[in-house]
DNA sequence: GAAATTTATGTTATAATATATCGTTTTCGC
DNA sequence: GCGAAAACGATATATTATAACATAAATTTC
């Protein structure tokens, strides 16, 4: 009995269709290998280097991938708004506020990595206020808090 | 007549007063290579990335400068909130607000370049109230917004 | 002031992140 | 199918940043 070799992470359906639909509004094409990257970040959970995706798909596929291949691929996903990138940390991480294009702001765990998500409206109008009051048409923004999670704070015993 | 040929970018005396200040209160030692930096950064008025900076050294110190020891003196730099490093550029820029220790907020510019540096309290005090409201305890935060300045702006002719 | 200690600097090498160029393949619109 | 556009693959290289180890200078301790 012939039995293929799994090429890809596997993706939940939810984000699948997520994919499918953000490439449709966008006239984008979700190749299989732009889903496989999507599916690897997906399945891992935490934020990547682009150069870890590397090694997690070269173990995964049993063969070379080119960093440019892994860039370009992170490129689709960052312009159809699947993946952000964390400019501080310098690297990137599935999108959890997928319904709609939106602004993201970042509150980044530094002692176990967890990535909070945050889309506060409130912050995104007084960004937007300050920019106006000095004349200054904002394209876009980035937002990284670093600090400690709730569990971690918790699990710090000075 | 003998003459000193310059080692170091010309200084006010403004910003000089400022370095001493700063490494008194942090108890740093303000040397000579490192005043040379910062004085080169003030000089060029703009963000420079690491290498930019190195190549306006070499050029000015007549020899070579070493990546490990110009980052070393950024690290100095922004240690004592003399420079900041703006993450979206990978770029370098002497600090604007010096009278305190402060979170930065940027607006830059992606056409001309200008940094414009913002010290919002109202933003700060949402970012402190978002992050409480999810058990987080926020270390340091990042804020640049990107797009365009008051001058670029009226420039812009569609 | 000399010895011990810490801090800063110098040198060389290398790691980590990201893009350029060019040729081929696949897909899309007709 | 045919031409144009988009995606992919392979190789090379650019850019950003740090490691490891030796030397020199300043500070502290005595």
């Amino acid at each position: 009995m012939a039995r293929r070799l799994a090429r890809a992470a596997p993706l939940a359906a939810k984000w699948r269709k997520l994919a499918e639909g953000r490439c449709a509004e966008n006239g984008e094409r979700l190749t299989p290998a732009r889903l496989a990257v999507y599916a690897e970040m997906r399945a891992c959970g935490r934020p990547l280097s682009a150069y870890d995706l590397i090694a997690l798909l070269e173990q995964r596929q049993q063969r070379k991938v080119a960093p440019l291949t892994v860039y370009r691929h992170l490129d689709f996903l960052m312009r159809t708004g699947l993946v952000h990138r964390l400019q501080s940390a310098k690297t990137y991480f599935p999108c959890d506020h997928p319904d709609h294009a939106h602004e993201s702001q970042f509150l980044l765990c530094s002692s176990c990595g967890q990535v909070d998500e945050v889309e506060s409206s409130g912050l995104e109008t007084l960004l937007a206020q300050i920019a106006d009051e000095r004349g200054f048409r904002p394209d876009n923004a980035v937002v990284e808090v670093k600090g400690l999670c709730g569990v971690c704070v918790v699990g710090e015993q000075d």
